[in-house]
DNA sequence: GATGAAAGGCGACGGAG
DNA sequence: CTCCGTCGCCTTTCATC
């Protein structure tokens, strides 16, 4: 684990195809980038290590999954102490409708991305979420329409559209 | 490209296991689901060709590449009109700033999620995008102070912690 | 249809020059 | 950085239920 690193436009170009798609084979980033194979190899290992690349992940479409309706939330809090932020944060970790939460500053406290089903799914989350909350003061809802920039939870272009799955 | 997909338990706990690391070699996939390799890597395979897990990819650290501040805006604009709202889109995806964007309903049109190097940064593009933009009609910019739910762009858990990096 | 075991081939990793 | 050898993983095929 280096102290620092140092990136050059190796390891830019590097970073801009495998964020698209982590799974291609070195011999074709070499060529796109202009390096040697081992090269390419010993550059992503040495980003990984040091945490450049934070993960690899696969990016399961919500859509897919039956979770279509993407919904943001701002949420305020009566008392807004650390102890309070940090019950509140422990309280969405434990909810799987809540893919990313934000401590925030503004005109909330907290910003809540969440993916659910459908909208009956989202009143259950907010009656036991919000309204069972005292501390929760108010919060107010997004409704998202379509993702207009980025796609899916990942910053990869979707491959092609499904149809709704069925969980057996 | 199969007309439904069907999911099982499974398949659910192979999902689990690859948002987190897509990289797991199908050995240890198979062990932790109960399932042989040959299983598991067919069951990857239509997972992947049907669309279910719609890419895969490398997480990449904002802090690392010295892009520290999230930051939610939401956007009304003065005319919702099809054609206002798609040439606002279009500008969106043109900005490196804007790692995601959805066009809402409710108090907004758009809701931002950007990522950028300092306030001074946000300013170079809300000069860009909102003041020199005169359809829109007002942004409210929400400044994130930290991430309690999710990590980084993906799903997944960061590696360890790393130094800002100096890009030459 | 599904699974699990074995043979083959491609790609990643390490060392030498 | 390139070349080369080894190893590990994915693919394919097969028998089986």
């Amino acid at each position: 684990m280096p102290d620092s690193v140092a990136l050059d436009r190796f390891d830019h170009a590097l970073l801009d195809l495998v964020q698209v798609d982590n799974q291609m084979p070195a011999r074709l980033l070499a060529d796109r980038v202009g390096l040697s194979e081992s090269a390419v190899l010993r550059r992503l290992r040495r980003l990984r290590q040091s945490g450049v690349i934070a993960a690899d992940v696969a990016v399961v479409d919500p859509v897919v999954l039956g979770l279509p309706l993407t919904i943001h939330v701002l949420v305020s809090l009566e008392r807004e102490g650390a102890m309070e932020l940090d019950a509140f944060a422990r309280r969405l970790r434990g909810r799987p409708e809540v893919r990313r939460a934000w401590s925030v500053t503004g005109e909330a406290d907290f910003v809540l991305l969440l993916q659910v089903a459908d909208m009956g799914a989202y009143d259950g989350f907010a009656r036991a979420v919000f309204h069972d909350d005292p501390n929760v003061r108010a919060f107010r809802t997004i409704t998202a329409m379509r993702q207009v920039v980025g796609a899916g939870d990942g910053a990869a272009p979707m491959r092609r559209p499904v149809r709704p799955v069925t969980s057996r």
